[in-house]
DNA sequence: ATTGCTGAAGGG
């Protein structure tokens, strides 16, 4: 729903979506890889150093143990036109150029300072998106690679995901459009988010469906930020939530992906629960966002909040008016957790899964993934039985945790 | 801060 340029861009505007609400009420693995035997032990010392030609970025190179990257500044400096529509083309190399520019600061800033960082300072992140957590829960290691070497994915799996993502576009036309609103500053891109969540809590009141409600709130001392697929009543009543998982081939995922769906559906109940019961606090989003209470909001935004009925002039109002409504609308916690699994060739329904909540496993797990986060604990890559992942893994043969698994497997002494 | 800090999900 939301689509935004980096409103830090000195000269972009950029624009950001807005759902409009439409009559709602009439709404409506692949192959297994069987384990190794092995394990990691398939890759040999020599690999070890071979880093592939197409591991460079631009002029630089890269050394899995020096963890040195430079590149031209000019592509540092690159500023980015988003596109509209999610996955295609130009938001992949927008992905890849923000990646390369993070290692290029990251460099800077570590020869100013000697310090340590932590992975969230290190890649400058104020706050984590809940699929972050889920690839986490896959694989650490591979994630860390995603974040480094972002133009390093296949291209059959970005293209898989890419369908995935426009299928999820246009079931989100189905229950509201969607207009542009041009936005000036981080604290505007925040606000069309309220607007959002605003626009949409009468539809839930009501009884409706609502599809890509953004979540977020504080979780273990970071702030975490998500969209929940779609929010409806079941036949019982019961307010459920549903995530529509698209899927390459006509089969149901493994265990391990379902895991991550598991993780993923829970923290939305978690997030959303926190905010419909008052756990949202306005502070939040300038203790962790750094956003500034006084902003005034463009004049696009106060647009488009004068025709859903609400005048805000500073970013804070609209932040106090949208913890409030949210606190104090009634809604219920979330009571079911769904997840549906589609093919995406002809979109037949391959199953769907109602999956349980259990609030001390996911504060745990959450916990866990945190502990990396905050530089608690060193990455972690998969363990020996899931070796297998590696196999579909894009950084196999330049993985530090595999060479240190095999070289101890070689080398016990 | 010299320059400057993320649409989220997307699938295996």
């Amino acid at each position: 729903m939301a689509s935004c340029d980096d409103p830090q861009a000195p000269s972009a505007k950029s624009t950001e979506k807005i759902p409009e609400q439409e009559a709602t009420e009439g709404a409506a693995d692949a192959q297994l890889h069987e384990q190794d035997r092995d394990g990691f032990s398939d890759i040999s010392d020599s690999e070890l150093l071979a880093v592939p030609e197409e591991a460079m970025i631009g002029s630089g190179g890269y050394d899995p143990f020096a963890e040195k990257m430079v590149q031209p500044k000019e592509v540092a400096d690159a500023q980015v036109k988003i596109d509209d529509s999610p996955g295609t083309s130009s938001e992949v190399h927008q992905k890849e150029k923000r990646g390369i520019t993070q290692s290029f600061i990251d460099i800077t800033q570590r020869k100013r300072k000697q310090l340590p960082q932590t992975p969230l300072e290190k890649y400058h992140m104020k706050y984590l998106w809940v699929t972050n957590l889920c690839s986490q829960t896959w694989c650490e290691q591979q994630m860390v690679y995603e974040f480094e070497l972002p133009a390093f994915l296949q291209p059959e799996k970005s293209a898989v995901m890419n369908a995935g993502s426009s299928i999820h576009l246009a079931r989100e036309l189905e229950v509201h459009d969607v207009v542009s609103v041009t936005t000036q500053t981080r604290e505007d891109s925040w606000a069309v988010k309220f607007l959002n969540i605003l626009s949409m809590i009468p539809v839930l009141q009501s009884g409706g469906l609502i599809r890509e409600f953004p979540v977020f709130g504080e979780q273990d001392g970071v702030f975490l930020v998500g969209v929940i697929d779609e929010l409806g009543y079941s036949p019982k009543g019961e307010l459920e939530l549903r995530e529509l998982k698209t899927r390459g081939s006509p089969t149901l995922p493994k265990a391990a992906q379902k895991r991550s769906h598991e993780f993923q559906v829970s923290l939305y109940k978690l997030l959303f629960d926190g905010m419909v019961s008052g756990g949202l606090q306005p502070d939040l989003f300038i203790q962790h966002l750094h956003l500034m209470p006084g902003q005034e909001l463009g004049v696009q935004v106060k647009e488009h909040a004068n025709r859903v009925g609400i005048t805000v002039s500073t970013f804070m109002e609209l932040a106090e008016l949208t913890c409030l409504n949210l606190q104090f609308s009634d809604l219920p916690m979330i009571d079911s957790l769904k997840v549906e699994y589609c093919y995406q060739e002809n979109g037949a329904m391959l199953g769907c899964e109602v999956l349980h909540f259990n609030r001390e496993t996911v504060l745990e797990r959450l916990k866990y993934y945190m502990e990396f986060w905050k530089g608690l604990r060193e990455t972690q890559g998969v363990d020996i039985e899931e070796a297998w992942k590696c196999r579909m893994c894009s950084f196999a043969n330049i993985c530090e945790w595999r060479t240190s698994k095999s070289t101890v497997k070689k080398r016990p002494r």
